[in-house]
DNA sequence: GCGACAG
DNA sequence: ATCTTGTCGC
């Protein structure tokens, strides 16, 4: 059943979802609204949580999406929820809230009823929050649902309001030295949007940090900081990898190949078609 | 027609 | 996002 997502929303469409970014940033907190946030040593803060959705391999439409809980500051995971769905609207740059975020609003709901103690107090998001076409990513729109402190956390530069992946974008990269070194991302208005992070000192990426809802720059960069054990932060790390997993023990090898398969699985065909 | 394009 | 194993380097 390898259904498609649907295809290129109508111009009407989008035109409703640009509305809906506008009305919910109405709403978009940018400020530090927890005390743990404005401690040194983030004192008060025991759970950090992460989302991702994995897919399917050849269907855009079915994924696995999942919540993961981590305690802090040991960031071992304390909750971890996967469910497979299936993806009704399609990655468009810009729009990727309409695609993902019910899912993900859906598995925050089921943590709220079922174990209210374990609800993160704050959650790491794959994708950009005001670093972002109309300032309203992914992780400002889940924040904002679930009003949820959130951070964006992106791997790759939205290159938006002037922000450009160019050869002096490139330059700065190339100058973060040390792990937790940064440099802003300011955007036309002088506004910056978001901070580039060297998070592992054997990364050559940086990860690319932008507030998502109720918590400043400042605060989100720290905070990702001290959850980076490898490049990204562990919550996301470790949503991702079981979200996969859980594709592969559900629809990974439905019929494993035989050992006869497997020795000429790459056999190379002089004749193809 | 050409470039851009988080996940 | 996904296609993909081993391999070079600290």
């Amino acid at each position: 059943m390898a259904r498609e997502a649907a295809e290129k929303p109508p111009e009407e469409i989008l035109s409703l979802w640009k509305r809906e970014q506008a009305q919910l940033k109405a709403l978009l907190v940018e400020q530090d609204t927890e005390a743990w946030q404005r401690d040194p040593a983030f004192s008060g803060l025991q759970r950090v949580g992460g989302v991702d959705l994995s897919f399917v391999k050849g269907d855009s439409a079915s994924a696995c999406a999942s919540l993961v809980v981590l305690s802090y500051p040991e960031l071992e995971v304390v909750y971890e929820d996967c469910s497979m769905v299936n993806l009704t609207a399609p990655y468009m740059s810009g729009f990727l809230a309409f695609r993902e975020v019910p899912f993900l609003v859906d598995a925050v709901q089921r943590l709220r009823e079922k174990e209210p103690h374990m609800v993160p107090q704050v959650l790491f998001v794959d994708g950009n929050g005001v670093l972002h076409h109309r300032g309203f990513g992914v992780a400002c729109h889940l924040g904002v649902l679930t009003d949820l402190p959130c951070i964006g956390v992106a791997k790759k530069l939205l290159q938006v309001d002037g922000l450009e992946n160019n050869a002096q974008h490139k330059e700065k990269i190339r100058l973060l030295q040390a792990e937790g070194d940064t440099f802003p991302l300011i955007g036309g208005s002088g506004t910056v949007l978001g901070m580039a992070l060297k998070s592992h000192s054997h990364s050559s990426k940086p990860l690319y940090v932008s507030v998502g809802h109720r918590i400043t720059l400042e605060s989100a960069v720290r905070l990702t900081r001290s959850c980076c054990r490898f490049r990204s932060p562990e919550p996301v790390r470790q949503a991702d990898i079981r979200s996969r997993d859980y594709i592969r023990r559900t629809l990974g090898s439905p019929r494993p190949p035989t050992p006869e398969q497997e020795r000429f699985r790459n056999y190379p065909l002089t004749f193809c078609c």
